[in-house]
DNA sequence: GCCGTTTTCGGCCCGACTGTTTTCAGTCG
């Protein structure tokens, strides 16, 4: 581990501790306790050690005395007994057969404690050479989904960006309409719908009259590669990009009960089912069953959420984090929509890194009905060849007065706000001087190398950068890119109060790769104050389309329009920029 | 191990699908 563990790492301790007490077949509500510590911690907004020294460990939703403590060693030694004890039970290896689909903790530990085996590879050979037949009830067909199991495993299929999963989902809805006439409704659920960064697989939700058609169907698309399993009303396969989709196909009166259960989250499926026994309903993507036995079914997911007394709750709020609270006290969020969005904040030209030159970008803009934007190209730094220097913003000033006059001539409501994205050096200085940044509309701060520094360092950085007068925008604050690199741990409180107070924007950056800020960021920065700006960071026209993935992450954080200065009118924004 | 509009003790969501079974356990979402 490193010198600073990170709530992922530590997330995956807690995460292991429940997959070794499972196969060790401990309690299993005690396993679901660390499982749901681990899947909370994966997701906190703020490092694990800010919650620690404001002694607020336990008040996080399902960290009690016992994990607090873990916690409390974890951050302090790197180490946990506790979980070297389980480690000595069962060798890590043993956990990794989990990975394998078919595959649970009751097979691996019986793998583990009749065959010995310890790893995918020791799974391979005794499958291969015919050894996994000596166990009781592994037959041969058992025998064969394990081999396939394991060729899956091995192949490290990855979460999908967002904004991939979105495209092939599309596809596949569009593919099973073409060859289901009679579909009445059809929509991707799951962690899809409530706009997660990344998504496992895709979940598919159709309804008609002949559901078991549906599913035939469903299976028989020329998009798909492989059957895993179909029944009557579920399928799940494999499609040729290597992506997996489940279909559930219900009669159309029961949509909406089936579209609740298929987008959960989990945690909030669980939340919502324990409220609906408490009031003598037992609740499964068929309905409500009565205590007397009779079901009652709903068409609209607003049924659903009505027959326990409670509105609607959007997708994006889905995750057992407060909504339930919110929704029966009537404070639930009027989430921003993208059809609030005005502005784009944070373009770049062919000044710097972009595709296009400024007016390609700003006509590209006009088409989605903003009325203004800001071009802001790299400054110049380290590592960024085209950057521009002080002169070379002068004569970019020049070409955007000059568009901006054609605009106002041509009698276009339209405006180019001139700005630039300068770094942020790792002590959190600008590579631009003052004065320069002085003669701009709007200046988004950004840091870019050096990425790698303590909790302590890289929000120092980022509030040293909020300090300077004249910066108006702290783009991609925390830096990470989905799949490669974790983000700076940047204490987003003290970063969201000292923006709060110098009224500075905090960007959440649309790029698909980014999302950054993330949605529990982003309620955390809200909650103190701060205020938002969703950005697509374009470098190219089609670029600009990205803002809906912003706008997904940005309701994630219950962002209303008010807190998005995207959403302000250009005279609106620049009042709030003057009164600094 | 966590948690509280029934509870500080006694609960902890629900059902489809599969394989190998004569009635069900395991896995998955």
């Amino acid at each position: 581990m490193t010198a600073y563990p990170t709530n992922h790492d530590i997330a995956e301790v807690f995460s292991a501790i429940a997959d070794l007490m499972e196969i060790l077949d401990e309690d299993r509500f005690r396993v679901q306790a660390y499982r749901r510590a681990g899947d909370v911690i994966r997701h906190l907004p703020a490092p694990l050690a800010t919650y620690r020294a404001r002694g607020e460990l336990e008040q996080i939703p399902g960290v009690g005395k016992a994990i607090a403590e873990k916690i409390g060693e974890l951050l302090d030694t790197g180490e946990l007994p506790y979980y070297n004890r389980l480690r000595e039970k069962v060798p890590p290896g043993v956990r990794e057969l989990l990975r394998v689909p078919g595959i649970g903790p009751r097979t691996a530990g019986r793998l583990y404690r009749e065959l010995g085996i310890t790893s995918l590879a020791e799974l391979k050979v005794a499958a291969e050479a015919g050894r996994l037949a000596a166990l009781k009830g592994f037959g041969a067909k058992t025998i064969d989904s394990i081999l396939q199991g394991i060729s899956a495993a091995e192949r490290q299929e990855r979460r999908m960006l967002l904004a991939h999963a979105i495209d092939s989902a599309e596809a596949l809805i569009n593919a099973l309409r073409a060859a289901v006439p009679a579909l009445s409704q059809a929509a991707y659920a799951g962690s899809l719908r409530r706009g997660r960064p990344t998504v496992g697989d895709l979940d598919i939700l159709a309804a008609a009259d002949d559901a078991p058609a549906v599913v035939r169907a469903f299976t028989m698309l020329p998009l798909v590669a492989r059957v895993e399993s179909a029944g009557d009303e579920k399928a799940s396969i494999l499609l040729h990009n290597g992506m997996q989709a489940d279909l559930i196909a219900v009669p159309p009166g029961m949509w909406g009960s089936a579209l609740q259960h298929f987008t959960g989250s989990k945690a909030h499926n669980i939340h919502f089912r324990e409220l609906a026994l408490a009031q003598g309903l037992s609740f499964s993507e068929h309905g409500f069953r009565r205590a007397d036995g009779t079901l009652l079914t709903c068409a609209t997911e607003e049924e659903v959420y009505a027959a326990i007394g409670l509105p609607w709750i959007p997708p994006e709020l889905r995750e057992d984090e407060g909504e339930f609270e919110a929704a029966r006290a009537g404070t639930l969020p009027c989430l921003v929509e993208l059809s609030d969005i005005r502005a784009d904040l944070h373009l770049h030209s062919t000044w710097s890194d972009g595709r296009a030159d400024i007016r390609t970008m700003a006509e590209a803009a006009r088409t989605r009905g903003y009325s203004h934007i800001a071009i802001t190209d790299h400054s110049a730094y380290m590592g960024m060849t085209h950057g521009l220097d002080a002169e070379r913003l002068r004569a970019q000033r020049q070409e955007i007065a000059a568009l901006n006059a054609e605009y106002a001539a041509r009698g276009i409501p339209f405006r180019i706000l001139h700005g630039v994205e300068v770094d942020i050096t790792p002590e959190g200085n600008l590579a631009l001087p003052d004065d320069v940044l002085a003669e701009l509309d709007i200046v988004v701060a950004s840091a870019h190398i050096q990425l790698r520094q303590s909790p302590e360092a890289a929000t120092e950085r980022l509030i040293r950068a909020v300090r300077n007068p004249h910066v108006d925008i702290i783009g991609h604050p925390v830096g990470r890119m989905l799949g490669s690199r974790d983000g700076a741990p940047v204490d987003i409180d003290a970063l969201a109060y000292a923006a709060a107070e110098h009224r500075v924007l905090l960007e959440v950056n649309s790029g698909p790769h980014r999302l950054d800020l993330d949605g529990a960021a982003v309620r955390r920065a809200l909650a103190s104050g701060a205020v938002i700006t969703i950005n697509s960071d374009a470098h190219h026209p089609d670029n600009l389309a990205w803002m809906r993935f912003g706008v997904v992450t940005a309701r994630r954080g219950w962002a209303g329009a008010a807190q998005v200065a995207n959403t302000w009118s250009d005279e609106a924004l620049q009042e709030w920029l003057s009164r600094r």
